[in-house]
DNA sequence: AACGCTCACAACCGCCACGGG
DNA sequence: ACCCGTGGCGGTTGTGAGCGT
C-alpha cells in the first residue's frame, strides 16, 4: 500500500551528485530547457529521480545562483521576511535574487535562528523571549487593512498557522511602532468591487489581468504558474491587492 | 594519531496543489 | 465532478569537515 514512488527507485542513484552527473544535467537543460522533470533523467542519460534532478538544478546548477556567504543586508531581509511570512522559504527566496529556498532554509536553521536567540528573540514568533527587553525584538507590525473573503484563500497561504498566532499576538500590540519602517509590509485585501487601483496588464491589452506574480510583481492573465519566472506565487486579483515591497 | 562531538549543508522524503484529461 | 500525473514546498535526514580532548 502507500503512495507509488515518484520514479523507479531500483535503478536510480542516490546521494551526492558527481561532476559527470552535473555536467550531463547542465548540458541537457542547456540544450532542451527545463521541461518534464519526470522524463528528463532518462532523456539526459542520468540514473536519477526526476525530483532529484530538479532539486540539483534549482539549488546548485542554475547559472543565476549567487552562492557565497550571506551579507548582513540579506540576513536582515530574511529576518524581516520570515517575521512576515513564516517558513515560506520559497516566498522569501523570491525576494533574494540568486538565493534558493533550500539555501535560505538551511541558513536560517544554522545561523539566523542562533543569531535571533542570542538577541533574545524567539525565531518562531519574532517576539522577545521572556526576560529580554523589547529593544532587541525583530517583530514588526502587519496591518491587514481590509480583508475580503472571496472564493480564494490566498491570504491563508501567506500566514502559516504558527505565524498566524504570532500575528494575532501582534494584533494586540498595535500601539507599537514598526521596527522596519523601510519595508512596506502593508497587506491590503479587498473585494473586487473595492480594488484600489487597476494593475497594468502585462501585454498592454485591454483585458484585466487575473493574477499578480508575487515574485516579480508581473500581472499575468492566467491562474497558471507564471511562465516568465516559473514561479507559483500568484495573487489572484479577485481577492484584491497584496504588496509588501518597498515603494 | 584516534576518537567523539558539533556544525553546515546537500539531498531526500512525504505531502499537497494544480492542471489536464 | 472526478481522477491522475506532475511539480513544488517544507521538514527531516545523511554525511563530511572541522574542532577539541
Amino acid at each position: 500500500m502507500g503512495r507509488s514512488p515518484c520514479c523507479e527507485k531500483a535503478h536510480t542513484n542516490k546521494g551526492a551528485w558527481t561532476k559527470e552527473e552535473d555536467d550531463r544535467l547542465i548540458a541537457y537543460i542547456r540544450a532542451h530547457g527545463e521541461g518534464c522533470w519526470r522524463s528528463l533523467p532518462k532523456a539526459a542519460g542520468l540514473l536519477r529521480c526526476g525530483k532529484s534532478c530538479r532539486l540539483r538544478w534549482i539549488n546548485y546548477l542554475r547559472p543565476d545562483l549567487k552562492r557565497g556567504n550571506f551579507t548582513e543586508e540579506e540576513d536582515e531581509l530574511i529576518i524581516k521576511l520570515h517575521s512576515l511570512l513564516g517558513n515560506k522559504w520559497s516566498l522569501i527566496a523570491a525576494r533574494l535574487p540568486g538565493r534558493t529556498d533550500n539555501e535560505i532554509k538551511n541558513y536560517w536553521n544554522t545561523h539566523i535562528r542562533r543569531k535571533l536567540l542570542s538577541r533574545g528573540v524567539d525565531p518562531v514568533t519574532h517576539r522577545p523571549i521572556n526576560g529580554h527587553g523589547s529593544d532587541t525584538a525583530t517583530h514588526f507590525e502587519r496591518k491587514p487593512v481590509a480583508i475580503g473573503f472571496g472564493p480564494d484563500q490566498e491570504l491563508d497561504k501567506i500566514s502559516s498557522s504558527e505565524e498566524s498566532s504570532a500575528w494575532q499576538q501582534q494584533q494586540h500590540q498595535h500601539q507599537h511602532q514598526p521596527k522596519w519602517p523601510d519595508l512596506n509590509l502593508e497587506l491590503c485585501i479587498s473585494p473586487p468591487s473595492q480594488q484600489q487601483q487597476p494593475l497594468e496588464p502585462v501585454d498592454g491589452g485591454g483585458d484585466q489581468p487575473q493574477s499578480l506574480c508575487f515574485s516579480c510583481g508581473a500581472a499575468v492573465e492566467s491562474q497558471k504558474r507564471h511562465k516568465e519566472c516559473k514561479c507559483r506565487d500568484l495573487i489572484r486579483l479577485s481577492t484584491g491587492m497584496l504588496d509588501y515591497r518597498n515603494p
